[in-house]
RNA sequence: GGCGACGUAGCCAAGUGGUAAGGCAGGGGCCUGCAAAGCCCUGAUUCGCGGGUUCGAAUCCCGCCGUCGCCUCCA
């Protein structure tokens, strides 16, 4: 079965072939650091993440880039409303970015740069640019020329006109075209800059991602993912840089974007003030919970935000981790004919998840596949299979629900904890069913209750009494 | 105004031509002293609405209604 992804310039769903065999180029715009991020940061982090562990579980190796905009128009004005260097401003939000991505426990990009240790790559893009006619100076800055660019437009399906027609604000007497963008910005006093051959300045925001992507993946690339609200203008202007730039299409094979997160049925964004920070969302409730509610959605479709769908997501969690214990005490073994049922959804769950995540991503469907496993294990551990008959389908939703998705589905402190203190609870659990057998329930309770105030939940199944510790 | 996406049970959601996955919540049952977990059974004759194409459509076409995104910085 071969991979397809969704392609945003096709607007099909393409068969997945990379440049190099076996080898993954993928680039995925990264923050502007003017302040904290909220959870629809985190999305972008999530979703590019599962694709990351879902390709490398493939097989593939992936190089993956992921940038910081550490200088711009909003990092300078927060710096200056704050009184703080636009360096050191930028420095403490990536460090706060950082910790925000330890703490989703995203796999680590392989190369972070940022724009301003980019900037001989960038000067030499504009250079370029302007020696082959695709941009003017005037006034100190550098404009691309979009009327120059044959095919610009063609990831947005925008045709110039109408952008000509459309523009809000006024236009910069400076341009030629409304469309046509910054590449280069002459400095204003007291913001940062850098020497040019055009005058000290420092570079538009889209260039960047041309620049490091040239630099750090090539002149061409496999997957450029982000959000759905870069596709125009961001990526449209970084197609037209690079194309026009190195002569070589496609500059991405497969662009990707994730579907935005809503909060009541509008974009959580900065602007709107509508937003949850990462940190917020992380003091109320753990990270495999945001990851859940992802999983149980396509990438590209915008996802609404409540309290709702954060309880449905905590129990979906939990029913994945109820799997992944152990079998009943004394357990006797289950009957041939169980264990055969089990080994078959084994199969069919690898199968199936396989095909799904196959279909661009189809972490929904594939989630459904982990389900149906879950209830073969369930109904095993019920027919009395030991931890031995349990451990090949157990095995399975981990690879799966922790090496692909990311999940946590047997925290490793949990178990070193329980180690210690496995004898005491054997001690405790053995007093409460002298009690139980003695009808003294209410001090067999209080046991219980008190231990779960410790956070340790006892249950009492019919093979008999299990413990675990609760997050 | 232009470009694009979406509308599936109480909620989340997959499914893009062959007769509606999965999860959450709810109801009934099993198990249990109780609880928890688990297991079994249970829910859309129907996929925003109206036409059309087809032997057959949630899936294709047309129209309408509604919601959202982008067109300005945004993951």
């Amino acid at each position: 079965m071969t991979l397809r992804v969704y392609n945003t310039l096709t607007r099909r769903k393409e068969p997945f072939q990379t440049i190099e065999p076996g080898k993954v180029r993928m680039y995925v715009c990264g923050p502007t650091v003017y302040d904290n991020a909220h959870l629809g940061h985190a999305v972008s982090l999530l979703v590019y993440d599962i694709i990351r562990r879902y390709l490398e579980h493939k097989g593939y190796e992936v190089r993956h880039v992921m940038n910081y905009t550490d200088v711009d128009d909003k990092i300078i004005q927060r710096a200056q409303e704050l009184g703080e260097d636009p360096n050191a401003l930028a420095e403490r939000y990536i460090q706060a970015f950082e910790k925000n991505m330890r703490e989703l426990g995203v796999l680590w990009p392989t190369v972070q740069p940022r724009v301003t240790r980019e900037i001989d790559w960038i000067q030499r893009m504009v250079q370029g640019l302007l020696e082959k006619g695709y941009a003017y100076e005037a006034a100190g800055n550098v404009y691309f020329d979009v009327t120059k660019d044959e095919d610009y437009g063609k990831l947005s399906g925008r045709k110039l006109e109408d952008l000509r027609a459309g523009v809000r604000i006024e236009p910069d007497p400076n341009k030629r075209h409304p469309a046509d963008f910054a590449l280069w910005k002459a400095a204003k006093p007291g913001e940062p800059w850098w020497e040019s051959p055009w005058g000290p300045g420092r570079p538009g925001w889209h260039i960047e991602c041309s620049a490091m992507n040239l630099h750090h993946l090539g002149e061409q690339i496999d997957i450029h993912g982000g959000g759905q609200d870069l596709i125009f203008p961001h990526h449209e202007n970084e197609i037209a840089q690079s194309e026009s730039y190195t002569g070589k299409e496609p500059f991405v094979r497969y662009w990707m974007h994730n579907g935005m997160l809503r909060v009541r049925g509008e974009k959580m964004s900065k602007s709107l003030g509508n937003y949850i920070t990462v940190d917020e969302f992380l003091a109320q409730h753990e990270p495999d919970i945001l990851r859940m509610i992802l999983l149980n959605a396509h990438y590209r479709s915008p996802i609404d935000y409540d309290e709702p769908q954060v309880q449905q997501a905590k129990q979906a969690l939990a029913r994945l981790r109820n799997a992944m214990r152990p079998a009943y005490p004394n357990a006797p073994g289950a009957a041939q004919e169980v264990l055969e049922r089990l080994q078959a959804q084994i199969q069919a769950t690898r199968e199936g998840f396989e095909a799904a995540m196959d279909d661009d991503f189809n972490t929904a469907a594939a989630l459904a596949h982990l389900f149906d496993l879950v209830r073969a294990i369930n109904q095993a551990r019920d027919a009395g299979a030991t931890d031995e008959e349990l451990k090949p389908a157990q095995d399975l939703l981990r690879e799966l629900g922790e090496g692909v998705f990311g999940l946590h589905l047997q925290p490793q402190d949990e178990q070193a904890s329980a180690a210690d203190i496995g004898p005491l609870m054997d001690l405790l659990l053995e007093v409460r069913a002298e009690l139980r057998k003695k009808k003294q329930f209410d001090l067999a309770d209080r046991i219980r209750d008190r231990l779960a105030e410790l956070g340790f939940r006892i249950e009492d199944t019919p093979h008999g009494t299990v413990w675990r510790r609760e997050a």
